[in-house]
DNA sequence: GCAATTTTGTTTCCTTGTCAACAAAATAAT
DNA sequence: ATTATTTTGTTGACAAGGAAACAAAATTGC
């Protein structure tokens, strides 16, 4: 196995790990609550004007799925929708003050992982992070250029 | 956003962009057949003696979840299933001929994925794969000692 | 201004995965 | 040896997400 796909599987693997043990520790901490609808929680609370169409986009799942996961948001009290006097087509999200603990709660966890994480951090130097993120970076550009590439394919076919 | 944060959700993103890519470009050569399908077709090939447990733990699912899809490849006749002759538990899979061919494809079109990825890997240096190789390996090990202690914790309770 | 196209969101059907209960074999304890 | 525990795998009920068909509003093209 060649070095890019240690890395590549290397950070997979470590990736699964990690959500795989987030997800124990986060279902300790917020009984009852799925993974998902926290993610969800967390983005509307950290963006405004939310609406299905930006909550796939980012999580890489279809309208569909956002459409049933905010539904059931609304219903359980945790987001409501709203929308703007000159648009009636686009449907807004943004936390209630029951949504707004769910987040805090989600936070403090979140800072919980930072420190436990925190040793390992400590490791690497400013030079390490900074070529992480330009190769994070360069590597994500890449692959907007091909998916781009592929959208325009699909329509040439 | 500190830099800790950004090389996780950066690296995140990264996976799901790159996940969401080729999954549309391995439905496109492999029709038919699921990602999942050739995932597991890919672990058995290069894994001798695999079974339901060792795919579990391989790709952080649970063994019910395995037991089905394993059941479904070998209706579709890409995997056989065997046993040996002092154990009468332990059920072991390996690729039938069908199988092989699925697994050559899916071994062309990961080459085909390298080489347009390849750009992006020849900018990075040698130290800076061993750097990344060296801070997925930690934070690997460190996850596993929690995950151990978790193990512990839930004994413990 | 009006028809055609695109965007945005919802719903239904289907697949995939988890969870929990279970069975059977292997291993450990006494 | 035989009983208890652990390991391994399967199944059924259920939940989450994807695909496609759809509706309604917005935008574009003429």
């Amino acid at each position: 196995m060649n070095k890019e796909e240690q890395v590549i599987m290397g950070f997979r693997d470590l990736f699964n790990k990690m959500t795989s043990l987030n997800k124990i520790k986060m279902e300790d901490s917020l009984q009852g609550y799925k993974p998902s609808e926290v993610h969800c929680i967390e983005y509307i609370g950290r963006n405004v004007d939310s609406n299905v169409t930006k909550l796939a986009e980012s999580f890489y799942m279809t309208s569909g799925a956002i459409s049933k996961l905010t539904k059931k948001l609304i219903k359980k009290g945790f987001i409501e929708s709203y929308q703007k006097p000159d648009n009636k087509k686009e449907i807004y999200f943004r936390l209630t003050e029951q949504g707004k603990v769910i987040d805090k709660v989600h936070e403090e966890l979140h800072k919980e992982f930072q420190e436990r994480d925190k040793a390992v951090f400590e490791q690497v130097t400013e030079q390490q992070f900074d070529s992480m993120l330009s190769f994070v970076e360069k590597y994500s550009s890449h692959l907007d250029a091909e998916i781009k590439k592929l959208g325009i394919n699909i329509k040439a076919e």
